[in-house]
DNA sequence: TTGATATAGTTGGTAGTAGCAACTATTGAG
DNA sequence: CTCAATAGTTGCTACTACCAACTATATCAA
């Protein structure tokens, strides 16, 4: 592990500066397209990992959504209320929940990825060819980066009492 | 404006899912290390903003954070409870508020950020040194892009009434 | 079988996020 | 001076998010 400096990398703090800038504008954009339609962002997301892995659990959802159980039933709830998302027996265990997407949160979540990846293509006619390219693999790359440790929830470097971890 | 079509780009396609899971992720990150300290995710942007901007007004941090001002007041006002920011008087506006960070606000969000730069130099460590370049320049446009036509609230081609999606 | 323990999910409680609408105070224009 | 516009605050509603406590079921062990 690397010792921390005063003097940080100055790579480091310009893709810091950068990553954050574009998170907060896509929350921002997210916020305005996603929410014009029935839903808010965080159900959304929640619809879009039930189509992406299936029908699954509860606690799947939550993991997936990075979610604490509670906030992921509770996210559910509403999207059953919203009649885009079922709450079904599990098949093999009655404790657990088996939660599928209805035709009409398929649809719903179709129109509005549908909308974004539009926008998406607006956007990248101001980069160029080999940079559209580049860029979806670097922030997937990035993207891989941050989870893989991201599984460590507050025992990473930062926050916790004792911090030793890893290279 | 260019016509809706069932086909979509690809490549738009491809960048759309490689921005929101790393969107996700991060968001995911950014709750985990900065919520170990005293404010919230928002609460932190809210710092940075005023940090990066100066000391101003309501209105032009709720600019900033792309927020109706009901809930920057309401940001701010935790901000001042916890001591990181103080309400002032306007000089020439007696409507107006004067937001400026106190000292221990900005070293409160020069800590986070130590954090938070660090764990990117961490992560960069699997980029090769041609990556760690371009991602920065490519996300850095990418954003420019989004901020561009983000200025349009509700009024672009999709949210309106009669989206006629695809099927 | 029964009892201890673990797991899946829900619910209560608290704090914060987010927008709209209504309101107060102040400014600025005519 | 009066009226419209603007800056901010507050009420309201819905949702997000966590922890802790709880119910029901499952699983392991004796």
């Amino acid at each position: 592990m690397k010792l921390r400096s005063n003097r940080q990398d100055p790579d480091a703090v310009e893709l810091y500066d950068a990553v954050a800038a574009l998170v907060r504008v896509y929350q921002f954009r997210d916020r305005d397209k996603i929410c014009c339609h029935d839903v808010s962002v965080t159900q959304c997301y929640g619809l879009e990992a039930l189509i992406r892995i299936g029908p699954c659990t509860l606690n799947q959802l939550a993991a997936e959504l990075y979610l604490d159980k509670s906030t992921a039933s509770r996210v559910v709830t509403t999207l059953e209320r919203k009649k885009y998302v079922a709450r079904r027996d599990h098949p093999e265990d009655a404790r657990a929940a088996w939660l599928a997407v209805t035709p009409s949160g398929r649809s719903l979540y179709e129109a509005i990825k549908c909308e974004l990846v539009e926008e998406q293509a607006d956007l990248m006619i101001d980069l160029g060819p080999e940079a559209r390219r580049g860029a979806t693999t670097l922030i997937r790359r990035l993207t891989a980066s941050v989870a893989a440790r991201s599984g460590v929830t507050c025992a990473s470097s930062s926050c916790a009492p004792a911090p030793v971890t890893v290279g």
